[in-house]
DNA sequence: CGCGTGGTTATTGTATACAAAACGCTCCCG
DNA sequence: CGGGAGCGTTTTGTATACAATAACCACGCG
């Protein structure tokens, strides 16, 4: 994070997620660039790493905007999602080290940790859940699968502002992952696979639950996308 | 293709696949920005989108090399690839339209003319077989899924001129898409899908042969990423 | 003779000025 | 009253100059 583009990069997504903009909202690239501090060309380079991560959009003629994700494009992803990382839980099943297997134990307290403090610490939880779940990639060995899923693991946190997640939520989260490690411990990856599945597929139903039901969700027609 | 990063775009990739740079060999923005006839702001973006689509990479300290694909990345490539394509055949079993099954099937007759001339046309057959797949993919109606195949696809065109097809390969090629037009009009996501996984898992093996054995391919360590 | 060290060149990263394109407004005409 | 042409403003795209960093090479010291 030491290039005025990574500085650019974290500062705009920090932004973001702050909820100081709406999604569907119009910005600037000048804009950008004065609440950076940088000039245009490196936030123009941010800017794309952000759209790749599908967290801005451009509308038909370069105008840049702040994603709005509906419920079905959060299923979409969801879906995605489930697919690569279950394959990667099926390779990682097969290659983590002892050493490995023992960090995600460790995660796994710390994540726990988080949930049952006098209230939960969401901010810690999701640390926690993010490196756990990175530490999975790694070990699938599949530099390609790993950056397909960076673009998609990203998206949904826009999210968490807007989401209240009920400490049950959280508790459940936390055995998935149990249970993931048992799977990891025995060298199974079937049973990696299916724990991985229903994991991400709950995940879903949670995020949905806050966007409201199938159909719904809050589109607001920025006509993205020139291909 | 009329902003100059577009035109640099098409211009470096025709480059690179023309065969006049080596693999692992190293690139400056300012060559390419001479080949192109533009400046390097919009090389620097039309790298960007190459280094995406793996036909380009970046060492440790940001210096750039035309991409070296060893067999494994192949495979792995194609097991991705695989993955999301098998899913979008599902989808599309769901969702093409009448006429969109007839487009898929004059394709077919393209594709077809191409491999029975007096000599194989290779260069119409990949026109058309990628043209059959985009139908597929579009009709599959899923932004993000299509977003992730377009990285993966592009890639190993890289190999094509090294590659001499058999015209028994085209052809079984050819019969495969029969068989997925015929799945189609079954409205049968199973068989689709199934037929998508034996189409692409044989196209692998042909590539494979091309670059060698398990193990062996091209591999020139020029350590890329740098996470 | 090996190996670090300093300076030199090559290459990438950033800022800025300018060009092109898109937007929104007004005014005019039907 | 509606619609479109023209024009100033806003926004994105490109070129260029300069700064920072990495690679290269030669030299000197152990």
């Amino acid at each position: 994070m030491s290039r005025a583009s990574d500085r650019a990069y974290g500062a705009i997504r920090a932004h973001l997620l702050s909820g100081a903009v709406k999604a569907g909202e119009q910005l600037t690239e000048d804009q950008l660039a004065q609440i950076t501090g940088v000039s245009r060309t490196p936030v123009r380079e941010a800017v794309r790493r952000l759209e790749d991560e599908l967290l801005l959009v451009r509308s038909d003629t370069k105008r840049l905007f702040v994603a709005d994700w509906s419920r079905d494009d959060i299923e979409e992803m969801f879906t995605l999602r489930q697919m690569l990382e279950c394959h990667a839980a099926e390779r990682a099943a097969e290659r983590l080290s002892r050493e490995q297997i023992a960090a995600l134990e460790q995660i796994n307290r710390e994540l726990k940790a988080a949930v049952e403090l006098p209230a939960p610490d969401v901010a810690r939880f999701l640390d926690a859940n993010r490196v756990f779940h990175e530490v999975i990639i790694e070990a699938a060995d599949s530099p390609r699968l790993g950056q397909l899923l960076g673009r998609l693991v990203e998206a949904p946190v826009v999210l968490r502002t807007a989401r209240t997640y009920s400490q049950e939520d959280l508790r459940q989260s936390a055995r998935d992952h149990d249970e993931l490690v048992a799977a990891f411990a025995a060298r199974d990856p079937d049973w990696a696979r299916a724990v991985m599945g229903s994991h991400l597929r709950r995940a879903f139903h949670t995020f949905a639950r806050a966007v409201g039901p199938a159909g719904s969700g809050s589109t607001q027609e920025i006509d993205a996308k020139d291909a």
